[in-house]
DNA sequence: ATGTCGCCTCATAGGCGA
């Protein structure tokens, strides 16, 4: 089973790289970030084969999973505060596998109001994350999470030192949510390794001199974490005409054994 | 500070968010 999420930095103007992504690696689900549009275009995806499940709002945010199976929605709406307008979170189940998509603020800049919501919004995950954990579902948690994980998640952590993504709160957040049980999926299989990225900076040709930072990841549960065989970066797609600055992480894991 | 995108609007330039 392939997973992928991709930052497609508004889904109309991305529609054709979406489209062309999908043909080419057919991939069982792909969750979507960025959507930046009041209307998903659900009836495209139908047909290309996919079922899909949006959560959005005029101009910013927006979430969507597809899915070549069923998708059963659990949650629009991330635990901790009713008031939360920001389309940022859908919880599916697909295939038995708990399967959450997130759009994590992005908080800069810091000692803002909006750097305090992105660490309360970590907060209120690390809080649903927990809850997750008590029973059996396999869970998937993708997206962009807006936090470079470690130095070796930046080309050079002095350009990011004064960048929400890169502040000590929300990557103690971050490290609190595996500290739980949840594996990141990429560095899992990919210890150590350096200049692996998802985003780039659409200026100074970031892209041109690998000048990014990880900050899209795939979260597993102990027990899908046990399934996973492979999990990289797809870079083509950053390096086409009029990209969006992210580009799709995938994961692949084996089948359920036995009864599970 | 800047760079570059994509969105929106009391729109054709400027502000916001990233």
């Amino acid at each position: 089973m392939v997973i992928a999420s991709w930052n497609v930095n508004s889904i109309r103007a991305r529609l054709e790289h979406v489209r062309r992504w999908l043909a080419a690696h057919n991939p069982d689900i792909l969750l979507l970030q960025e959507l930046k549009a009041a209307e998903f275009p659900a009836e495209l995806f139908g047909q290309l084969g996919y079922r899909s499940a949006a959560v959005t709002q005029k101009s910013y945010n927006g979430v969507a999973i597809v899915s070549r199976s069923p998708i059963e929605i659990v949650s629009t709406t991330l635990i901790g505060d009713e008031a939360d307008s920001h389309a940022r979170f859908v919880e599916t189940l697909i295939s038995g596998i708990r399967v959450v998509n997130i759009y994590a603020p992005n908080g800069n800049p810091p000692a803002s109001d909006k750097f305090l919501y992105k660490l309360a919004w970590m907060d209120r995950l690390l809080q649903q994350l927990q809850i997750w954990l008590k029973n059996e579902i396999p869970t998937l948690v993708g997206g962009d999470f807006n936090v470079i994980p470690e130095d070796i998640d930046c080309h050079k952590p002095s350009s990011w030192m004064h960048d929400a993504l890169f502040q000590p709160e929300p990557r103690a957040r971050y490290r609190a949510f595996l500290g739980l049980g949840y594996t990141d999926a990429f560095r899992s299989l990919h210890p150590g390794e350096t200049g692996q990225f998802t985003f780039w900076d659409y200026f100074r040709k970031a892209f041109e001199y690998n000048r990014g930072i990880r900050i899209d990841h795939l979260l597993l549960s102990p027990r899908l974490a046990q399934r996973l065989e492979s999990c990289e970066i797809d870079k083509a797609p950053r390096a086409m005409e009029k990209p969006s600055d992210h580009t799709p992480i995938v994961a692949r894991l084996r089948p359920a054994i036995g009864n599970s």
